[in-house]
RNA sequence: GGAGGGGUGUCCGAGUGGCCAAAGGAAGCAGACUGUAAAUCUGCCGGCGAAACGCCUACGGGGGUUCGAAUCCUCCCCCCUCCA
């Protein structure tokens, strides 16, 4: 690939390039380039959305150039106390060590892990003196900081932001000037640490680094980013059911972003799409399952994703019992006399957190033993071996009676 | 340092002495419908309990006033705004 053509595959779909003609300076001088890509500790739990900027760091690594990765461990063992709601708990060092160690596994399902260059930040920021990090402050100005949108907002409201926080740009800004980044890419709230990056690589006498960012990826709820904290997320170690059933979840008004973020779709792709959506070719159960199965394919292979999409549709569109679900089994002293009463069944197999949640779902006509409704909250049942209690629907448990 | 405002259920947010397990919204769950765990409509949505207009827990934390407090007093903790 010419430099000219590697921009191009590079940037596809970006948002913000800053700015192409570096890019294209830098290509040229057929050196790997060191692409860094700042990874959180406190978070060994990466989905689809993380899986954006992933995917377009494997184009960078399929060129032969150096993906960096760095984990955040010094900024994670302070912690940020200012997230209000939720105050982060503080990492120690083997927890950090062990989510590195789970976040470099499931890079690996989208990267070659033993080409990437590890890095923790503690490296260069356990050595800084007070003194150094003054000089970083330095460099940079309170109004400056401020402009930053989210900043911004949370001055209008009212939100507190602490000195942290604010220290935070620079603290990931200063990580590229210690492992010499070339590129950084990310979401595209990322934008403004990236660029103080430009300016404080710049201050320590760098060659600024490409900025490149990529539309955040919207949650399963069509609202909000997709996030661990949110609950709207597909992780990408999920089985393939879950995968394939939390991607037929979302509205069909987000199925277009979800090809172009998570398929690679151009915009001439994505527009097709929706034409033959509009015009009733393609049905949109169709697309969403092709979008659901060609996903889950890519995690978990060809083979897992379509038994996925046939559970899927036997479960859902048939209505027939899946092929494996969880046991719960019952002993003599549970059934003794008139039998267990339904609620405890339901809670037995988790199915509810309290028995009030349980009753609850039972007024509601969500429970079923052996295909027949229980509608009484108060029966008590006597269950034969092998018996599916069904909740809602799609939580299942086949019954065993333990010996004696 | 001074003055003022505020901390409510998973989240947002009303509520200023009993009618408050606490309006409303969101999320979640369920039912109907369907093309799916989409959309839409309806219901539920602290716990315990066979049930109760029953008990327990809950409105930042402690103490107090009162027959009775999310609501009043007091001390403490935290947050915001303006001034310096």
């Amino acid at each position: 690939m010419t430099p000219e053509q590697q921009l191009e595959h590079l940037s596809q779909g970006a948002v913000d390039v800053v700015n192409p003609e570096e890019l294209l300076a830098k290509l040229r001088t057929g050196r790997p380039l060191r692409i860094k890509y700042g990874a959180d500790p406190s978070a060994p739990d990466l989905h689809l959305g993380h899986s954006v900027p992933l995917r377009r760091l494997r184009r960078f690594q399929d060129l032969g150039h150096t993906i960096v990765f760095i984990i955040g461990d010094f900024t994670g063992r302070i912690g940020d106390p200012s997230g209000r709601s939720k105050t982060r708990p503080l990492l120690t060092e083997e927890q950090i060590r062990a989510n590195a160690q789970t976040y470099a596994e499931q890079v690996g399902h989208l990267l070659d892990v033993s080409r990437c260059e590890i890095h923790y930040n503690s490296e260069w920021f356990g050595q800084m003196s007070a003194a150094d990090l003054l000089v970083l402050a330095s460099h940079y100005t309170i109004a400056r900081m401020l402009e930053r949108d989210d900043f911004h907002l949370r001055m209008l409201r009212g939100v507190p932001i602490s000195m942290l926080e604010t220290l935070y740009p620079l603290v990931q800004a200063y990580d590229s000037v210690a492992v010499r980044a070339d590129v950084e890419i990310g979401g595209t709230d990322q934008l403004f640490n990236f660029l103080v990056g430009r300016d404080i690589m710049r201050a320590y006498g760098q060659e600024p680094q490409v900025v490149m960012t990529w539309p955040l990826l919207v949650g399963l709820d069509g609202e909000e980013k997709m996030s661990k904290s949110l609950g709207n997320y597909v992780g990408i170690t999920e089985p393939p059911g879950e995968m394939f059933g939390k991607l037929m979840s979302i509205p069909d008004s987000l199925m277009p972003e979800y090809y172009r973020l998570l398929l690679d779709y151009t915009e001439e792709e994505v527009a097709h799409l929706r034409a033959r959506l509009a015009s009733g070719d393609l049905h949109p159960r169709e697309a969403k399952a092709r979008l659901a199965q060609t996903v889950t394919a890519e995690y978990h292979g060809a083979q897992a994703a379509a038994q996925a999409r046939a559970e899927f549709d036997r479960v859902f569109s048939a209505r027939e019992l899946p092929s494996e679900m969880p046991e719960v089994v019952l002993t003599p002293q549970d059934l003794c006399n008139d039998g267990i009463w339904i609620v405890a069944l339901i809670t037995r197999a988790g199915f509810a957190p309290s028995n009030s949640e349980a009753r609850r779902l039972v007024r509601q006509g969500a429970v079923s033993l052996g295909g027949t409704t229980v509608g009484d909250e108060n029966a008590r049942v006597r269950p034969e071996e092998g018996v599916v209690l069904q909740v809602g629907k799609r939580r299942f448990a086949r019954i065993r009676l333990a010996g004696g």
